[in-house]
DNA sequence: GTCTATAAAAGGATAGAC
DNA sequence: GTCTATCCTTTTATAGAC
């Protein structure tokens, strides 16, 4: 295993940090207490902190498969349960924060009210990776969705339900809040499923 | 019309700062240019920052009806027509806003990680409110909706619906993912109500 | 209750030696 | 590329006169 680059080091501390502080309260100072680097060492590889940033939300969308959806996917097959899954996976990680931390990608969202433009596309290309995945899903679901179903819509529906169930269950420090959210999106799943078998 | 309080002032200009920019990146001279007011007499009525903020939680939970309920019910009855009148308020803002500005509570809820004990209860109250004023509704449409249907659990997948959506319509800047989100509600509504129709 | 001036600390960023 | 020291700005909050 070859020693970990100043960049890395920075990259891996600050998408901890970020997720669990914020942006503005993760401090330089954080950063460089957490990775035992110099200030020198970081701002010869990041100008400002706002290019950490953007590295982190590179390095997020660049990996969303081996940092999410594999470890999400492990094992399922069924297009529809994997969607499911990727909601259960977020659950674990509410649960084991006490119901603290959510999605690293919403937080920063709704924490960064100007952002350039370059990080604010950068937000968006995250939630994109995160909706084509879960819209391959629903594509692989064939027939057992309507055929005129618009999936492209339903999988950013998914992602709305996650986020807004994420967001409650952290305000009121209460995992059953994302889980209700869960179960209506089930049952309109179900609706869905029911009218794809009436209809055919 | 009595001459405004400076608290009231203070507590005004923190509602729309705090909206438009977030807490952490408004300054207490923010609040002073804004209100015209010197440090003094902010400090003199809130000991610190923090409890602006608390006063401006207090302020959203105690006049949710004339401050969003009833413009947006303006003249409609219909108990689902109001659920979906409300999200088209929220629409309204984020078009007013260029997509820039959401929902005022989701954007503090997910700024504050490590929000105090008091300021999360009041987020979490600010939701509650929210959510009961759409549970009435869903009360109110009787057996429009199936009786054995969880309207509180309805009404927070409303919520969630809504902040959800408008998380993305900010982050893309298309209040097209608002509109996409809200459609499928529609949709999963529609759902419910054949349900109830046929098992009456 | 309100005024001005200022303290005290934190934060982002830079300089220049090595 | 990395080190230490430090500059400069912003920000919260306070002091003490009026």
């Amino acid at each position: 295993m070859p020693a970990q680059s100043p960049r890395e080091k920075i990259i891996m501390a600050a998408i901890e940090l970020f997720w669990l502080k914020g942006y503005n309260s993760t401090s330089v100072a954080d950063l460089l207490s957490r990775t035992q680097l110099n200030s020198g060492s970081l701002y010869h590889v990041f100008p400002s902190k706002q290019d950490v940033l953007v590295g982190v939300l590179e390095t997020l969308k660049d990996n969303i498969s081996p940092m999410l959806l594999e470890p999400a996917w492990g094992g399922i097959e069924d297009p529809i349960e994997k969607i499911f899954a990727l909601l259960a996976h977020y659950r674990v990680g509410i649960v084991e924060s006490d119901c603290s931390y959510g999605c690293p990608i919403g937080s920063l969202a709704l924490e960064l009210h100007e952002p350039d433009p370059q990080v604010r596309t950068l937000l968006a290309a995250n939630f994109e990776a995160w909706t084509n995945a879960v819209e391959q899903c629903l594509r692989g679901a064939g027939s057992r969705l309507p055929a005129n179903l618009d999936r492209r819509a339903l999988a950013q529906f998914v992602l709305t339900t996650m986020e807004g169930g994420v967001m409650q269950a952290r305000t009121h420090r209460d995992v059953g809040y994302f889980d209700r959210a869960v179960d209506q999106l089930r049952s309109y799943f179900a609706f869905l499923e029911e009218a794809a078998r009436v209809g055919a």
